[in-house]
DNA sequence: CTCTGAATAGGACGCTTGTCCTACACGGAC
DNA sequence: GTCCGTGTAGGACAAGCGTCCTATTCAGAG
Protein backbone atom coordinates (compact mmCIF):
# COMPACT_ATOMS: atom_id res chain seq x y z
CA UNK A 1 0.00 0.00 0.00
CA UNK A 2 1.73 3.21 1.31
CA UNK A 3 2.38 5.90 -1.42
CA UNK A 4 0.54 4.21 -4.43
CA UNK A 5 0.54 7.06 -6.43
CA UNK A 6 3.86 6.00 -8.69
CA UNK A 7 2.01 2.43 -9.11
CA UNK A 8 -0.99 4.34 -9.90
CA UNK A 9 1.44 5.91 -12.69
CA UNK A 10 2.77 3.12 -13.83
CA UNK A 11 -0.76 1.21 -14.74
CA UNK A 12 -1.94 4.39 -16.17
CA UNK A 13 0.42 4.54 -18.36
CA UNK A 14 0.73 1.52 -19.13
CA UNK A 15 -3.29 1.23 -19.92
CA UNK A 16 -2.71 3.69 -23.03
CA UNK A 17 0.22 2.00 -24.10
CA UNK A 18 -1.06 -1.14 -24.51
CA UNK A 19 -4.51 0.52 -26.37
CA UNK A 20 -2.34 2.54 -28.49
CA UNK A 21 0.42 0.39 -29.73
CA UNK A 22 -0.26 -3.11 -27.93
CA UNK A 23 0.79 -5.22 -25.39
CA UNK A 24 3.76 -6.87 -26.59
CA UNK A 25 5.03 -3.97 -28.77
CA UNK A 26 5.23 -1.95 -25.62
CA UNK A 27 8.09 -2.27 -24.04
CA UNK A 28 9.48 -1.07 -20.28
CA UNK A 29 11.29 1.58 -21.94
CA UNK A 30 8.15 3.05 -23.14
CA UNK A 31 6.52 3.07 -20.17
CA UNK A 32 9.18 4.05 -18.31
CA UNK A 33 9.41 7.34 -20.37
CA UNK A 34 5.82 8.27 -19.87
CA UNK A 35 6.25 8.02 -16.12
CA UNK A 36 10.21 8.96 -16.08
CA UNK A 37 11.45 6.50 -14.11
CA UNK A 38 13.98 4.31 -14.10
CA UNK A 39 13.82 0.79 -16.29
CA UNK A 40 15.57 -1.71 -13.49
CA UNK A 41 12.97 0.15 -10.62
CA UNK A 42 9.83 -1.31 -11.93
CA UNK A 43 10.42 -4.81 -10.18
CA UNK A 44 9.90 -2.44 -7.01
CA UNK A 45 6.12 -2.46 -8.08
CA UNK A 46 5.60 -5.50 -10.08
CA UNK A 47 7.09 -8.79 -10.13
CA UNK A 48 6.64 -8.64 -14.50
CA UNK A 49 5.76 -7.08 -16.99
CA UNK A 50 2.31 -9.85 -17.37
CA UNK A 51 1.79 -8.18 -13.44
CA UNK A 52 1.13 -5.39 -15.19
CA UNK A 53 -0.95 -6.33 -17.71
CA UNK A 54 -2.99 -7.95 -15.23
CA UNK A 55 -3.29 -4.58 -13.04
CA UNK A 56 -4.45 -2.80 -16.32
CA UNK A 57 -7.28 -5.73 -16.93
CA UNK A 58 -8.27 -5.15 -13.12
CA UNK A 59 -8.59 -1.18 -13.46
CA UNK A 60 -10.48 -1.42 -16.82
CA UNK A 61 -12.93 -4.24 -15.38
CA UNK A 62 -13.44 -2.04 -12.18
CA UNK A 63 -14.04 1.00 -15.04
CA UNK A 64 -16.46 -1.00 -16.76
CA UNK A 65 -18.40 -2.48 -13.97
CA UNK A 66 -18.50 1.38 -12.67
CA UNK A 67 -19.84 3.01 -16.07
CA UNK A 68 -22.47 -0.09 -16.72
CA UNK A 69 -23.61 0.58 -12.70
CA UNK A 70 -23.69 4.70 -13.89
CA UNK A 71 -25.74 3.72 -16.73
CA UNK A 72 -28.32 1.59 -15.34
CA UNK A 73 -28.73 4.99 -12.72
CA UNK A 74 -29.03 7.11 -15.04
CA UNK A 75 -31.99 5.43 -17.35
CA UNK A 76 -34.98 3.86 -15.80
CA UNK A 77 -35.50 1.87 -19.18
CA UNK A 78 -33.61 -0.80 -20.76
CA UNK A 79 -34.01 0.61 -24.25
CA UNK A 80 -32.35 3.47 -23.33
CA UNK A 81 -29.60 1.89 -21.00
CA UNK A 82 -28.67 -0.02 -24.22
CA UNK A 83 -28.95 3.18 -26.39
CA UNK A 84 -25.69 4.03 -23.63
CA UNK A 85 -24.00 0.82 -24.79
CA UNK A 86 -24.31 1.53 -28.30
CA UNK A 87 -23.55 5.40 -28.00
CA UNK A 88 -19.99 4.76 -26.21
CA UNK A 89 -19.12 4.16 -30.10
CA UNK A 90 -19.46 7.79 -31.00
CA UNK A 91 -18.43 8.83 -27.29
CA UNK A 92 -14.70 7.18 -28.17
CA UNK A 93 -15.16 7.75 -32.29
CA UNK A 94 -11.73 9.54 -32.62
CA UNK A 95 -9.99 6.93 -30.23
CA UNK A 96 -11.60 3.80 -32.04
CA UNK A 97 -10.61 5.47 -35.47
CA UNK A 98 -7.12 5.61 -34.57
CA UNK A 99 -6.48 2.56 -32.04
CA UNK A 100 -9.62 0.47 -32.43
CA UNK A 101 -11.41 -1.32 -29.36
CA UNK A 102 -9.93 -1.79 -26.37
CA UNK A 103 -11.85 -4.67 -25.72
CA UNK A 104 -11.54 -6.30 -28.51
CA UNK A 105 -7.93 -5.68 -29.98
CA UNK A 106 -6.63 -6.82 -26.11
CA UNK A 107 -8.66 -9.64 -26.33
CA UNK A 108 -7.46 -10.05 -30.32
CA UNK A 109 -3.93 -9.95 -29.50
CA UNK A 110 -3.59 -11.68 -26.24
CA UNK A 111 -5.57 -15.05 -27.63
CA UNK A 112 -2.72 -14.68 -30.69
CA UNK A 113 -0.09 -14.68 -28.24
CA UNK A 114 -1.79 -17.69 -26.44
CA UNK A 115 -1.30 -15.52 -23.18
CA UNK A 116 -2.21 -16.90 -19.86
CA UNK A 117 -4.36 -13.46 -19.26
CA UNK A 118 -6.53 -14.17 -21.88
CA UNK A 119 -9.20 -15.18 -20.03
CA UNK A 120 -9.12 -12.11 -17.33
CA UNK A 121 -9.38 -9.99 -20.43
CA UNK A 122 -12.49 -11.70 -21.82
CA UNK A 123 -14.28 -10.83 -18.59
CA UNK A 124 -14.28 -7.41 -20.18
CA UNK A 125 -16.44 -9.02 -22.94
CA UNK A 126 -18.46 -11.31 -20.29
CA UNK A 127 -19.26 -7.99 -18.37
CA UNK A 128 -21.00 -6.24 -20.88
CA UNK A 129 -22.76 -9.28 -22.21
CA UNK A 130 -24.70 -10.00 -19.03
CA UNK A 131 -25.33 -6.59 -18.52
CA UNK A 132 -26.85 -6.38 -22.12
CA UNK A 133 -28.53 -9.73 -21.44
CA UNK A 134 -29.83 -8.40 -18.57
CA UNK A 135 -31.47 -5.60 -20.14
CA UNK A 136 -32.69 -7.48 -22.67
CA UNK A 137 -34.21 -10.00 -20.51
CA UNK A 138 -36.04 -6.61 -19.18
CA UNK A 139 -37.26 -5.49 -22.37
CA UNK A 140 -39.13 -9.11 -22.22
CA UNK A 141 -36.87 -10.89 -24.33
CA UNK A 142 -36.04 -13.25 -21.72
CA UNK A 143 -35.67 -16.08 -24.49
CA UNK A 144 -33.44 -14.76 -26.71
CA UNK A 145 -31.80 -12.55 -24.44
CA UNK A 146 -28.00 -13.67 -24.88
CA UNK A 147 -28.65 -14.00 -28.17
CA UNK A 148 -29.43 -10.54 -28.74
CA UNK A 149 -26.61 -9.15 -26.00
CA UNK A 150 -23.96 -11.07 -28.27
CA UNK A 151 -25.48 -9.92 -31.46
CA UNK A 152 -25.04 -6.55 -30.26
CA UNK A 153 -21.71 -6.86 -28.84
CA UNK A 154 -20.84 -8.56 -32.50
CA UNK A 155 -21.85 -5.74 -34.18
CA UNK A 156 -20.30 -2.84 -31.73
CA UNK A 157 -16.60 -4.75 -32.75
CA UNK A 158 -17.14 -4.75 -36.07
CA UNK A 159 -17.97 -1.21 -36.55
CA UNK A 160 -14.61 -0.56 -33.87
CA UNK A 161 -12.36 -3.02 -36.50
CA UNK A 162 -13.70 -1.51 -40.26
CA UNK A 163 -13.26 2.23 -38.49
CA UNK A 164 -10.24 1.42 -37.12
CA UNK A 165 -9.29 0.00 -40.77
CA UNK A 166 -11.13 2.32 -43.57
CA UNK A 167 -10.39 5.58 -40.66
CA UNK A 168 -13.41 6.42 -41.13
CA UNK A 169 -15.70 7.89 -38.21
CA UNK A 170 -18.61 8.40 -40.63
CA UNK A 171 -18.94 5.14 -40.71
CA UNK A 172 -19.33 4.81 -36.83
CA UNK A 173 -22.27 7.13 -37.14
CA UNK A 174 -24.16 5.31 -40.26
CA UNK A 175 -23.76 2.11 -38.03
CA UNK A 176 -24.96 3.61 -34.90
CA UNK A 177 -27.82 4.70 -36.77
CA UNK A 178 -28.62 1.46 -37.91
CA UNK A 179 -27.96 -0.15 -34.34
CA UNK A 180 -30.42 2.14 -32.45
CA UNK A 181 -33.28 1.37 -35.28
CA UNK A 182 -32.50 -2.68 -34.84
CA UNK A 183 -33.03 -1.77 -31.15
CA UNK A 184 -36.23 -0.57 -32.18
CA UNK A 185 -37.74 -3.28 -33.87
CA UNK A 186 -36.65 -5.37 -30.92
CA UNK A 187 -38.76 -3.37 -28.39
CA UNK A 188 -41.53 -2.49 -31.01
CA UNK A 189 -44.18 -5.56 -29.91
CA UNK A 190 -42.50 -7.08 -27.35
CA UNK A 191 -43.79 -5.23 -23.63
CA UNK A 192 -41.69 -4.10 -21.39
CA UNK A 193 -42.39 -6.71 -18.71
CA UNK A 194 -41.56 -5.00 -15.31
CA UNK A 195 -43.50 -8.27 -13.40
CA UNK A 196 -40.07 -10.26 -14.82
CA UNK A 197 -38.05 -8.07 -12.92
CA UNK A 198 -38.88 -6.98 -9.68
CA UNK A 199 -37.28 -3.90 -7.91
CA UNK A 200 -35.76 -2.91 -11.34
CA UNK A 201 -39.28 -2.26 -13.09
CA UNK A 202 -40.06 1.37 -12.00
CA UNK A 203 -41.41 4.04 -14.40
CA UNK A 204 -41.03 1.55 -16.90
CA UNK A 205 -43.72 2.45 -19.17
CA UNK A 206 -42.51 4.31 -21.91
CA UNK A 207 -43.89 5.64 -25.03
CA UNK A 208 -42.21 4.29 -28.00
CA UNK A 209 -40.54 7.71 -29.17
CA UNK A 210 -37.21 7.26 -30.82
CA UNK A 211 -35.20 10.87 -29.23
CA UNK A 212 -36.66 10.78 -25.81
CA UNK A 213 -32.76 9.49 -24.39
CA UNK A 214 -30.00 12.17 -23.58
CA UNK A 215 -28.47 9.95 -20.68
CA UNK A 216 -24.87 9.84 -20.54
CA UNK A 217 -23.48 12.66 -22.34
CA UNK A 218 -20.12 12.58 -21.14
CA UNK A 219 -17.02 10.48 -22.99
CA UNK A 220 -16.04 7.48 -21.06
CA UNK A 221 -13.40 5.18 -21.36
CA UNK A 222 -14.22 1.45 -21.69
CA UNK A 223 -15.48 -0.36 -24.32
CA UNK A 224 -16.30 0.35 -27.78
CA UNK B 1 12.09 -16.68 -60.81
CA UNK B 2 14.04 -19.83 -61.28
CA UNK B 3 13.41 -22.74 -58.43
CA UNK B 4 11.11 -20.49 -56.60
CA UNK B 5 9.71 -23.85 -54.20
CA UNK B 6 11.59 -22.79 -51.47
CA UNK B 7 10.71 -19.12 -51.75
CA UNK B 8 7.28 -20.26 -51.83
CA UNK B 9 7.51 -22.48 -48.58
CA UNK B 10 8.64 -19.69 -46.92
CA UNK B 11 5.51 -17.40 -47.34
CA UNK B 12 3.10 -20.18 -47.00
CA UNK B 13 4.42 -21.10 -43.68
CA UNK B 14 4.94 -17.40 -42.96
CA UNK B 15 1.14 -16.78 -44.18
CA UNK B 16 -0.06 -19.73 -41.39
CA UNK B 17 2.34 -18.43 -38.53
CA UNK B 18 1.11 -14.87 -39.39
CA UNK B 19 -2.30 -16.11 -38.67
CA UNK B 20 -1.85 -17.81 -36.16
CA UNK B 21 0.65 -16.31 -33.54
CA UNK B 22 0.59 -12.57 -35.31
CA UNK B 23 2.95 -11.34 -37.23
CA UNK B 24 5.25 -9.54 -34.82
CA UNK B 25 5.15 -12.88 -32.26
CA UNK B 26 5.99 -14.74 -35.39
CA UNK B 27 9.99 -15.12 -35.45
CA UNK B 28 12.08 -15.80 -38.01
CA UNK B 29 13.18 -18.95 -35.96
CA UNK B 30 9.51 -20.05 -36.01
CA UNK B 31 9.28 -19.85 -39.73
CA UNK B 32 13.00 -21.59 -40.06
CA UNK B 33 11.75 -24.26 -38.16
CA UNK B 34 8.37 -25.02 -40.30
CA UNK B 35 10.52 -24.66 -43.53
CA UNK B 36 13.43 -26.23 -42.10
CA UNK B 37 15.68 -24.51 -43.59
CA UNK B 38 19.23 -21.72 -42.53
CA UNK B 39 17.67 -19.16 -40.12
CA UNK B 40 20.23 -16.36 -41.68
CA UNK B 41 19.62 -17.96 -45.12
CA UNK B 42 16.43 -16.08 -45.32
CA UNK B 43 17.84 -13.06 -46.96
CA UNK B 44 19.08 -14.49 -50.36
CA UNK B 45 15.00 -14.74 -50.71
CA UNK B 46 14.21 -11.77 -48.94
CA UNK B 47 15.81 -8.53 -47.94
CA UNK B 48 13.38 -8.26 -44.71
CA UNK B 49 10.72 -9.64 -42.06
CA UNK B 50 8.39 -6.89 -43.75
CA UNK B 51 9.30 -8.16 -47.58
CA UNK B 52 7.96 -11.59 -46.71
CA UNK B 53 4.90 -9.81 -44.83
CA UNK B 54 4.37 -7.97 -48.20
CA UNK B 55 4.83 -11.21 -50.11
CA UNK B 56 2.19 -12.61 -47.69
CA UNK B 57 -0.30 -10.06 -48.36
CA UNK B 58 0.41 -10.24 -51.93
CA UNK B 59 -0.83 -14.28 -51.83
CA UNK B 60 -3.66 -13.70 -50.12
CA UNK B 61 -4.50 -10.57 -52.52
CA UNK B 62 -4.18 -13.25 -55.24
CA UNK B 63 -6.26 -16.20 -53.78
CA UNK B 64 -9.00 -13.93 -52.38
CA UNK B 65 -9.54 -12.45 -56.08
CA UNK B 66 -9.46 -15.95 -57.41
CA UNK B 67 -12.55 -16.70 -54.12
CA UNK B 68 -14.79 -13.82 -55.39
CA UNK B 69 -14.16 -14.45 -59.16
CA UNK B 70 -15.35 -18.28 -58.28
CA UNK B 71 -18.17 -16.68 -56.55
CA UNK B 72 -19.43 -14.60 -58.73
CA UNK B 73 -19.17 -17.95 -61.51
CA UNK B 74 -20.70 -20.41 -59.05
CA UNK B 75 -23.99 -18.19 -58.68
CA UNK B 76 -26.33 -16.28 -61.17
CA UNK B 77 -28.17 -14.06 -58.20
CA UNK B 78 -26.39 -11.40 -56.30
CA UNK B 79 -28.00 -12.53 -53.25
CA UNK B 80 -26.20 -16.35 -53.73
CA UNK B 81 -23.34 -14.56 -53.81
CA UNK B 82 -23.36 -12.68 -51.32
CA UNK B 83 -24.56 -16.39 -48.99
CA UNK B 84 -21.63 -17.58 -50.29
CA UNK B 85 -19.18 -14.63 -48.29
CA UNK B 86 -21.57 -15.17 -45.83
CA UNK B 87 -21.01 -19.21 -45.74
CA UNK B 88 -17.13 -18.56 -45.24
CA UNK B 89 -17.97 -17.89 -41.54
CA UNK B 90 -19.52 -21.47 -41.64
CA UNK B 91 -16.36 -22.82 -43.70
CA UNK B 92 -13.85 -21.67 -42.13
CA UNK B 93 -15.41 -21.70 -38.26
CA UNK B 94 -13.30 -24.19 -36.70
CA UNK B 95 -9.92 -21.72 -37.28
CA UNK B 96 -12.38 -18.33 -36.40
CA UNK B 97 -12.59 -19.98 -33.14
CA UNK B 98 -9.03 -20.16 -32.59
CA UNK B 99 -7.98 -17.73 -34.61
CA UNK B 100 -10.14 -14.86 -35.34
CA UNK B 101 -10.24 -13.39 -39.04
CA UNK B 102 -7.10 -13.94 -41.10
CA UNK B 103 -8.07 -9.98 -42.20
CA UNK B 104 -9.24 -8.19 -39.54
CA UNK B 105 -6.57 -9.52 -37.10
CA UNK B 106 -4.12 -8.91 -39.61
CA UNK B 107 -5.06 -5.45 -40.10
CA UNK B 108 -5.91 -4.70 -36.39
CA UNK B 109 -2.26 -6.07 -35.33
CA UNK B 110 -0.45 -3.76 -38.11
CA UNK B 111 -2.83 -1.06 -37.09
CA UNK B 112 -1.49 -1.19 -33.97
CA UNK B 113 2.14 -1.40 -34.98
CA UNK B 114 2.07 0.99 -37.35
CA UNK B 115 3.38 -0.98 -40.04
CA UNK B 116 4.25 0.35 -42.80
CA UNK B 117 2.22 -2.43 -45.12
CA UNK B 118 -1.20 -1.43 -42.97
CA UNK B 119 -2.62 0.33 -46.20
CA UNK B 120 -1.92 -2.92 -48.24
CA UNK B 121 -3.29 -5.33 -45.85
CA UNK B 122 -6.40 -3.45 -45.82
CA UNK B 123 -6.62 -3.47 -49.55
CA UNK B 124 -8.30 -7.45 -48.32
CA UNK B 125 -10.76 -5.85 -46.74
CA UNK B 126 -11.51 -3.47 -50.42
CA UNK B 127 -11.48 -6.63 -52.04
CA UNK B 128 -14.40 -7.61 -49.98
CA UNK B 129 -16.17 -3.84 -49.80
CA UNK B 130 -16.26 -3.02 -53.45
CA UNK B 131 -17.19 -6.99 -54.48
CA UNK B 132 -20.42 -6.91 -52.06
CA UNK B 133 -21.02 -3.60 -52.95
CA UNK B 134 -20.97 -4.83 -56.80
CA UNK B 135 -23.56 -7.41 -55.86
CA UNK B 136 -25.92 -5.11 -53.98
CA UNK B 137 -25.56 -2.78 -56.54
CA UNK B 138 -27.29 -5.51 -58.77
CA UNK B 139 -29.83 -6.54 -56.15
CA UNK B 140 -30.98 -3.11 -56.86
CA UNK B 141 -30.04 -1.27 -53.77
CA UNK B 142 -27.75 1.36 -55.68
CA UNK B 143 -27.86 3.81 -53.67
CA UNK B 144 -26.84 2.29 -50.38
CA UNK B 145 -25.24 -0.41 -51.63
CA UNK B 146 -21.51 0.59 -50.19
CA UNK B 147 -23.49 1.12 -46.81
CA UNK B 148 -24.58 -2.28 -47.19
CA UNK B 149 -21.71 -3.92 -47.81
CA UNK B 150 -19.49 -2.36 -44.97
CA UNK B 151 -22.40 -3.29 -42.76
CA UNK B 152 -22.23 -6.84 -43.57
CA UNK B 153 -18.37 -6.68 -43.33
CA UNK B 154 -18.72 -5.28 -39.77
CA UNK B 155 -20.87 -7.91 -39.06
CA UNK B 156 -18.99 -10.46 -39.72
CA UNK B 157 -15.99 -9.00 -38.43
CA UNK B 158 -17.50 -8.96 -35.49
CA UNK B 159 -18.81 -12.38 -35.43
CA UNK B 160 -15.47 -13.56 -35.57
CA UNK B 161 -13.77 -11.56 -32.85
CA UNK B 162 -16.56 -12.87 -30.23
CA UNK B 163 -16.25 -16.29 -32.24
CA UNK B 164 -12.65 -16.30 -30.95
CA UNK B 165 -13.01 -14.94 -27.99
CA UNK B 166 -15.48 -16.92 -26.25
CA UNK B 167 -14.59 -19.95 -28.06
CA UNK B 168 -17.94 -20.14 -29.37
CA UNK B 169 -18.99 -21.77 -32.77
CA UNK B 170 -22.43 -22.02 -32.34
CA UNK B 171 -22.51 -18.51 -32.07
CA UNK B 172 -21.47 -18.61 -35.35
CA UNK B 173 -24.11 -20.75 -37.09
CA UNK B 174 -26.75 -18.08 -34.81
CA UNK B 175 -25.08 -14.90 -36.69
CA UNK B 176 -24.80 -16.78 -40.02
CA UNK B 177 -28.77 -17.55 -39.56
CA UNK B 178 -29.54 -14.10 -38.87
CA UNK B 179 -27.41 -12.48 -41.31
CA UNK B 180 -28.99 -14.36 -44.09
CA UNK B 181 -32.51 -13.30 -42.83
CA UNK B 182 -31.02 -9.42 -43.17
CA UNK B 183 -30.32 -10.40 -46.35
CA UNK B 184 -33.83 -11.40 -47.50
CA UNK B 185 -34.83 -8.72 -45.75
CA UNK B 186 -32.54 -6.10 -48.25
CA UNK B 187 -34.04 -8.62 -51.45
CA UNK B 188 -38.03 -8.54 -51.05
CA UNK B 189 -39.64 -5.68 -52.29
CA UNK B 190 -36.05 -4.82 -54.19
CA UNK B 191 -36.76 -6.27 -57.13
CA UNK B 192 -33.60 -6.84 -59.04
CA UNK B 193 -32.50 -4.29 -61.35
CA UNK B 194 -31.25 -6.50 -64.28
CA UNK B 195 -31.01 -3.37 -66.67
CA UNK B 196 -29.06 -1.79 -64.08
CA UNK B 197 -25.85 -4.20 -64.87
CA UNK B 198 -25.52 -4.17 -67.78
CA UNK B 199 -23.09 -7.70 -69.51
CA UNK B 200 -23.66 -9.31 -65.93
CA UNK B 201 -27.20 -9.57 -65.35
CA UNK B 202 -28.31 -12.85 -66.92
CA UNK B 203 -30.98 -15.03 -65.70
CA UNK B 204 -30.93 -12.54 -62.53
CA UNK B 205 -35.19 -13.39 -61.76
CA UNK B 206 -35.60 -15.64 -58.59
CA UNK B 207 -38.24 -16.79 -56.66
CA UNK B 208 -37.50 -15.78 -53.52
CA UNK B 209 -36.85 -19.17 -51.68
CA UNK B 210 -34.34 -19.66 -48.80
CA UNK B 211 -32.74 -22.50 -49.49
CA UNK B 212 -32.22 -22.02 -53.13
CA UNK B 213 -28.46 -21.99 -52.78
CA UNK B 214 -25.75 -24.39 -52.92
CA UNK B 215 -22.84 -22.95 -54.33
CA UNK B 216 -19.42 -23.40 -53.30
CA UNK B 217 -19.39 -25.98 -50.31
CA UNK B 218 -15.90 -26.86 -50.09
CA UNK B 219 -14.20 -25.00 -47.35
CA UNK B 220 -11.92 -21.89 -48.86
CA UNK B 221 -8.99 -19.63 -47.12
CA UNK B 222 -9.64 -16.38 -46.89
CA UNK B 223 -11.79 -14.18 -45.48
CA UNK B 224 -13.85 -14.25 -42.49
C1' DC C 1 22.42 12.75 15.14
C1' DT C 2 21.72 7.95 13.98
C1' DC C 3 19.02 4.32 12.29
C1' DT C 4 15.60 2.30 9.35
C1' DG C 5 13.01 1.13 5.51
C1' DA C 6 10.60 2.59 1.55
C1' DA C 7 11.54 4.27 -3.06
C1' DT C 8 14.53 4.97 -6.80
C1' DA C 9 18.56 5.00 -10.20
C1' DG C 10 21.41 2.71 -13.10
C1' DG C 11 23.57 -0.78 -14.89
C1' DA C 12 24.67 -5.96 -15.53
C1' DC C 13 22.66 -10.37 -17.02
C1' DG C 14 21.27 -13.64 -20.44
C1' DC C 15 18.48 -14.20 -24.17
C1' DT C 16 16.24 -13.38 -28.55
C1' DT C 17 15.57 -10.62 -32.34
C1' DG C 18 16.38 -9.05 -37.32
C1' DT C 19 20.22 -8.54 -40.15
C1' DC C 20 24.36 -9.52 -42.47
C1' DC C 21 28.53 -12.07 -43.95
C1' DT C 22 31.39 -15.65 -45.40
C1' DA C 23 32.16 -20.33 -46.58
C1' DC C 24 30.53 -24.34 -48.69
C1' DA C 25 27.73 -27.79 -51.67
C1' DC C 26 26.24 -28.86 -56.06
C1' DG C 27 25.03 -29.28 -60.91
C1' DG C 28 25.54 -27.82 -65.60
C1' DA C 29 28.66 -25.45 -69.35
C1' DC C 30 32.83 -25.49 -71.49
C1' DG D 1 39.00 -31.10 -64.98
C1' DT D 2 37.81 -26.11 -64.29
C1' DC D 3 34.65 -22.54 -63.82
C1' DC D 4 30.45 -20.32 -62.40
C1' DG D 5 26.04 -19.23 -60.52
C1' DT D 6 22.48 -20.71 -57.60
C1' DG D 7 21.12 -22.05 -53.24
C1' DT D 8 22.26 -23.18 -48.50
C1' DA D 9 24.47 -23.44 -43.75
C1' DG D 10 25.94 -21.43 -39.77
C1' DG D 11 27.55 -18.20 -37.13
C1' DA D 12 28.77 -13.07 -36.05
C1' DC D 13 26.74 -8.82 -35.02
C1' DA D 14 24.43 -4.93 -32.62
C1' DA D 15 20.31 -3.79 -30.56
C1' DG D 16 16.51 -4.54 -27.79
C1' DC D 17 14.06 -7.16 -24.61
C1' DG D 18 12.49 -8.66 -19.67
C1' DT D 19 14.67 -9.48 -15.51
C1' DC D 20 17.50 -8.91 -11.61
C1' DC D 21 20.86 -6.78 -8.41
C1' DT D 22 23.11 -3.39 -5.83
C1' DA D 23 24.05 1.26 -4.42
C1' DT D 24 22.00 5.48 -3.32
C1' DT D 25 18.60 8.86 -1.84
C1' DC D 26 15.63 10.61 1.53
C1' DA D 27 12.08 11.30 4.95
C1' DG D 28 10.51 10.08 9.41
C1' DA D 29 11.23 7.77 14.15
C1' DG D 30 13.92 7.26 18.06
Amino acid sequence: MSDNTTRDHIVEAADRLFYRQGYEHTSFSDIADVVRISRGNFYYHFKSKDEILDAVIDVRLAETREMLAAWEAAADHPADRIRCFIRILIANRADIKRYGCPVGTLSTELAKLNHASQAEANRLFTLFRTWLRRQFVLLGRKADADALAMHLLARSQGVATLANAFHDERFIKQEVRRMCDWLESCTEGAAVAADDAPGVGRHLKRGGGRKAERATGRPVRPGG
